[in-house]
DNA sequence: CTGAAAGCGCTTACAG
DNA sequence: CTGAAAGCGCTTACAG
C-alpha cells in the first residue's frame, strides 16, 4: 500500500547496503552508528559497500527512532551590517563544533518571532536559541514543557525556567558615564533606540543613573532605529543647538548610531573628542577604522555563546540522567556578562 | 520492545489528539494536513483539541512517510562583516516567505566545504545551496543523483545538471578598467586577492582583458585575505613606490580591500580621486558613508536570491510532475548577473 | 557476533 | 466523511 513518494527518486536504504554486505539491515545500523557489538571485518565490508552505493544513515529516520535530533532552531534577523551577523557567525561556529545542526527561523520583523517561536515545534529540536524579537511567557512555557531548552541571547527569556545570557548593558551604560564624567563632561546626550529595544533602554539606564549619581541628568534623544542614518540625523539635530544648549558628551546606544553621529559632524565645526566626547557600544569592525576610532565597548560574545552550548550540554545531560549544575542567573533571570571598555580617539581618556 | 526514548518527554502524539476529539488518529492527520475530506466541524474540533494539548505535527515523522521534507542545506562561512551576511539574510528571507527551512552548515574554513556538503545527505534536504568554497564534481554527482538540487551562489557548480548563478564580476572587472581609462588613468593596479578566490580572479581577469584592448598592461597585487587590514598594507606597500611608478588608478576586487586602501592613504599627501582614482566591488553599506564615498559596483543579489529560490521550486516541480523549463546558463553553466555600477566620489566619473 | 522483529509518529491508499 | 492498516527508514532490546 501507500506509494507516496516520487518513484524517479528511488530512494536508497540501508537494506540496500545490507544486501550488497551481505548481512542484516541491523548490522548496517550498528556499524554506522557504533553502538553494539560488530565484528571489525564486517563493519569494513558495511562501510564499503555503503560507500560503493553512496548511501549514509538517514537523520531523519534516525531521529524517530531515538525520539532526538541534533537539531538546534536558531531566530534571527536581518544580518546586514548588524551586530546579530557576528552572533550568528559565532553560534553557528560553536554549533559545528558540538555536531549541533541549527535550523534558522528568519523574522524580517520582531513581530514575527512569537510566530516562528511556535512553528519551531514541528521540528522537534533539542530547543531554541532567541537572538532577536521577546520571548512570551506563555511560549516559553510551551517550549519548556515538551523537554526543549529555552536560551535567549542578549534579551531576557522571561521563564523561569529558560536559559538567559546577556552582555550586562546596565554596568555599560553607567561605565560610559563614568568615563565621560571623569573627563570634566557637564552635559550629556544619550542617542538611544526605540523604545522596545531591550538593549538600548539598559545602556540608557545605566548611564542615567550613574549621570544622577554625579548630579547630571543627561539629555535623551529616541531613534526608531539604531542605524547610522539615525546617527546622522541626531547630528544635525544637534549642530542645530546653540553651542551654550549642546551637549559636550555623547553616548550613542550602538556603535551604528555612533559611527552615523561621527559622520554627521563632519562638515561641522565641532571637533571630537575635543568639542564632544563620544562613547558607542558593540565594536563594529568599521569603529576602529582611520576615520571614527570609536571608544566604544565590546561585548562578550564568545562568553555567552560558550554559556549557551553549555546551557544546552547541560540540557542534554540532565535529560538523560537528571544531573548538572547551572550557571546562577541574576534575580532577573539573566546571567550578565560584562563588555569591556575599549578606548580610542573619540575621548580623552589616557591612552 | 524498544524504549530509546527519554521516558520523562513524555511525548504526546496525534494519538493523543485523536483520543480528546473522539476521532481517529488519522483523521488528526487530515485535518492538519489538508489532504482528503474531512467535515468541517470535525476538524474544528481536532483542532481546538489539539490546541489544548499544545500539539502539532511532526514535522520529522511526516517527512519520512511522505519522503520529503521542506529542508534546504545552506552552505556559509564566516560572517562577519562580510557581503556574506548579506548573502545569507536575503537568502533567509526568501525560504520563509516560501516556508523553506534552512539547515545550516558552517564552514569555518573553505576546505571545509567539500566535508560539509557530504554531511548535507543526511538530512534529506531537497537539495543544498552553496554560498561558500569550491563545489568538487564527484560531490555534485552525488548528491544530483539522488534527485537532490544542487545550487551554487557566485561560483562555479563544476556540474552540468547544477545550477550556478554569479555576478557576471568579469563584466564588473571590465566595466571597472572602462571607468578608469575613460578618465585617462594610465597606470593600473588591481588589489587582488588569493588565487582561490573565484570572484577576485574573474573581476581581475575581466579588468585586465579590458586594459589591455586600451593598450594597458595594469600591475597585480595578490592579497591572502581580501580584509580592509590588506587593503591598508597595499596602501602602504603603494606609498614606497616612487612618484613616477605609482599606479593613478587602483581598482579593489573587493569593498573590504577598498576601504582599507582609502584609509591607509590618509596620513599620506596622496589625494583621491586627485591623485588616484579607486573602484571597489560589492557596495558595502560602509562605503557610501563621507569619509569614504566610494565608486563601487552593487551584486545583484535580489536577482540572484530569486533565481535561486524559483530553482529550487523548478525542481520541485519536475520532481513530482517531470516538467518546467529552465534559465539559460552560459557556457560555462553559469547563469551571470551584471552588477550595477555606483559612481561617487573616488573617481572623477560626471557625477 | 548476528538476525528477526517491534516500534518511532506520522500519511495515505483502501474500504466502508 | 471516517477508520483500520500498511509502511516510511531507521534503532534497539531480545534471542540466538
Amino acid at each position: 500500500m501507500t506509494r507516496p513518494r516520487s518513484d524517479k527518486l528511488n530512494t536508497i536504504t540501508s537494506r540496500d547496503v545490507a544486501r550488497a554486505a551481505n548481512v542484516s539491515q541491523a548490522l548496517v545500523s550498528r556499524a554506522f552508528s557504533g553502538n553494539g557489538r560488530i565484528a571489525a571485518d564486517t563493519r569494513e565490508r558495511i562501510f564499503k559497500a555503503a560507500a560503493e552505493i553512496g548511501w549514509q544513515p538517514n537523520a531523519l529516520a534516525a531521529s524517530m527512532v531515538t525520539g532526538d535530533a541534533p537539531l538546534v532552531a536558531v531566530i534571527t534577523t536581518r544580518l546586514s551590517f548588524d551586530w546579530r551577523a557576528q552572533v550568528l557567525s559565532h553560534l553557528l561556529k560553536a554549533f559545528e563544533e558540538r555536531h549541533l545542526q541549527p535550523l534558522l527561523f528568519h523574522a524580517e520583523r520582531d513581530e514575527e518571532v512569537d510566530r516562528l517561536l511556535a512553528e519551531t515545534i514541528s521540528w522537534r529540536t533539542r530547543g531554541v536559541v532567541v537572538t532577536a524579537g521577546v520571548v512570551q511567557k506563555a511560549r516559553a512555557e510551551a517550549i519548556l514543557s515538551r523537554g526543549q531548552f529555552l536560551a535567549a541571547l542578549n534579551r531576557p527569556a522571561n521563564h523561569e525556567r529558560a536559559f538567559a545570557i546577556a552582555t550586562d548593558n546596565r554596568l555599560g551604560g553607567r561605565h560610559a558615564a563614568t568615563v565621560l564624567a571623569d573627563e570634566g563632561r557637564q552635559r550629556l546626550l544619550v542617542l538611544a533606540g526605540p523604545a522596545d529595544s531591550w538593549a538600548s533602554r539598559s545602556r540608557t539606564e545605566g548611564f542615567v543613573a550613574a549621570a544622577r549619581d554625579r548630579g547630571i541628568e543627561p539629555e535623551i534623544w529616541c531613534n526608531d532605529a539604531m542605524s547610522t542614518d539615525a546617527g546622522g540625523a541626531c547630528a544635525r539635530r544637534l549642530l542645530e543647538l546653540s553651542a551654550a544648549g549642546r551637549p559636550d558628551a555623547v553616548f550613542a546606544t550602538n556603535d551604528a548610531l555612533g559611527l552615523g553621529f561621527i559622520d554627521g559632524l563632519r562638515s561641522s565645526a565641532l571637533g571630537i573628542p575635543s568639542d564632544l566626547s563620544l562613547v558607542g557600544f558593540d565594536n563594529l569592525p568599521a569603529s576602529a577604522w582611520a576615520p571614527y576610532r570609536l571608544t566604544t565597548f565590546e561585548q562578550p560574545l564568545d562568553t555567552m555563546v560558550a554559556a549557551v552550548v553549555g546551557h544546552i550540554e547541560n540540557h542534554r545531560q540532565s535529560e538523560l540522567h537528571m544531573a548538572s549544575p547551572v550557571p546562577t542567573p541574576s534575580a532577573d533571570g539573566v546571567i550578565y556578562c560584562p563588555p569591556q571598555l575599549i578606548v580610542r580617539n573619540t575621548t580623552r581618556g589616557q591612552k
